[in-house]
DNA sequence: TTTAAAAAAGCACGATCGTTCGTTTTATTA
DNA sequence: TAATAAAACGAACGATCGTGCTTTTTTAAA
């Protein structure tokens, strides 16, 4: 038969897919996507560089492959999670909340989202539409959570909502630029209280209140994998 | 003689090292540090690789050379052209504005500052030691610039320094990543706003009157080269 | 203009990169 | 267990990487 076609259809293939696919996640969260190398790939799976290669068809492939898996684990962890929250300001905390333990959990493991943005923002091609879909559907989803924060009357009607994210977007970004590169410990209090302060600009008081109330139980429950068993998640 | 030394003392290695460094500097903002390849330097300087290779004597002096040149622009720039405007929230929002212009200009060119940052956050050695050094000086200056602020009256001597400074940085991050990445033209507006409204949760009544105050003159105030010829600024 | 030094070029090295191809091993199915 | 397909390997390719050496060209001083 004709050569490695990317998709596979058996047991074993997708195994090692996955496994491959796991230690390619940790190495492009160290090294970046663009440091993410075959041969470095197939030395920490104890395999051989084509080996490794034929399972993706080419680099780019796999540092799609590798985005792709990212968003996933992303998507289960924040998103997912946070989604049966109750909506309004509760939820848009859990959201920001886990948001912003992702990229501090990752203090020594970086968060393919910005890396790749700093690496991709002038590099197009398929790698670069692939992370910028992601981006964007994660924006729309936190879109979506402050406009109904807005319509359950938690959030002012006349705030700007492109401008609430861009500001929580810099506040993780500030975090994960503090956190992981000058190491600074207490950029995650920073963080936290960022989102506190940009409340009181934006939040009406039956928000405020809906926040306090919520607070406790929300901050403090630890995530639990869900019933999906999609992907071994041991090392994480 | 021995080889190079990186240190040069006739005249024309300095010239033609300030012209391959000024490639160097175009390059590293759109390829990032680690992108930058002494043969790419070569080709656009149209030079041999040996004959770029010896005015540093080795990659990684090279990158250094290359960010101690970019520092030098942007505290040329962005500072000495901001702690001329009289103290306080008008200094402060001054130097706001000239590091708000060099990023969003630089949107297709690249700060190096925040892409370093992306990718030396796990890569130690010198490289990263230089680059954490320049930030933290940025940083200890607009921690000056807001300390003046709470001295003559213009911010609440109750609110936290680095709290301002870590949100001020998140909407430089945040329109870096929108402006640069996502290609969204109204980023500017959302960091400008941004700013303000930080304000308005720090600064005092007085201070309020005189960043109004001062708003017009200094914000339209265009900048104009100061009598120090120190490089060829021809291309930026 | 001759002379000594600095700058640039030329060439080659070992290493690593992504990728291709043919072979061998392993896993699945009949 | 035998037959068949998938998976993994091994070796090699052209390219590029940073770097070292030697030679030629250019520059500055005598």
């Amino acid at each position: 038969m004709k050569p490695a076609r990317g998709v596979r259809s058996l047991q074993k293939g997708l195994q090692t897919r996955a496994i491959i696919l796991d230690a390619a996640l940790g190495l492009a969260a160290q090294m970046g996507l663009e440091g993410l190398s075959i041969g470095a790939l197939a030395e920490v799976t104890k395999m051989s560089k084509s080996g490794v290669f034929a399972h993706f068809g080419s680099r780019e492939e796999l540092q799609i492959a590798v985005l792709t898996e990212y968003h996933a684990r992303f998507e289960e962890e924040v998103f997912f999670g946070a989604v049966r929250v109750t909506r309004g300001l509760p939820r848009l905390r859990a959201l920001y909340e886990r948001w912003l333990r992702r990229v501090s959990v990752e203090i020594d493991s970086g968060c393919i989202y910005i890396s790749g943005a700093v690496e991709f923002d002038d590099r197009p091609g398929p790698v670069r539409d692939a992370l910028v879909a992601m981006v964007k559907a994660w924006q729309v989803a936190l879109h979506k959570a402050v406009d109904l924060a807005q319509q359950v009357g938690h959030l002012r009607v006349d705030a700007d909502v492109e401008q609430i994210l861009f500001e929580l977007h810099g506040l993780i970004l500030s975090l994960h630029h503090d956190a992981r590169f000058l190491r600074n410990p207490v950029a995650l209090k920073h963080a936290q209280a960022g989102f506190d302060r940009c409340l009181q600009n934006y939040a009406t008081p039956a928000g405020l209140a809906a926040d306090a109330l919520a607070r406790k139980p929300v901050t403090v429950t630890a995530r639990r994998r869900s019933t999906s068993p999609r992907i071994d998640r041991s090392k994480t």
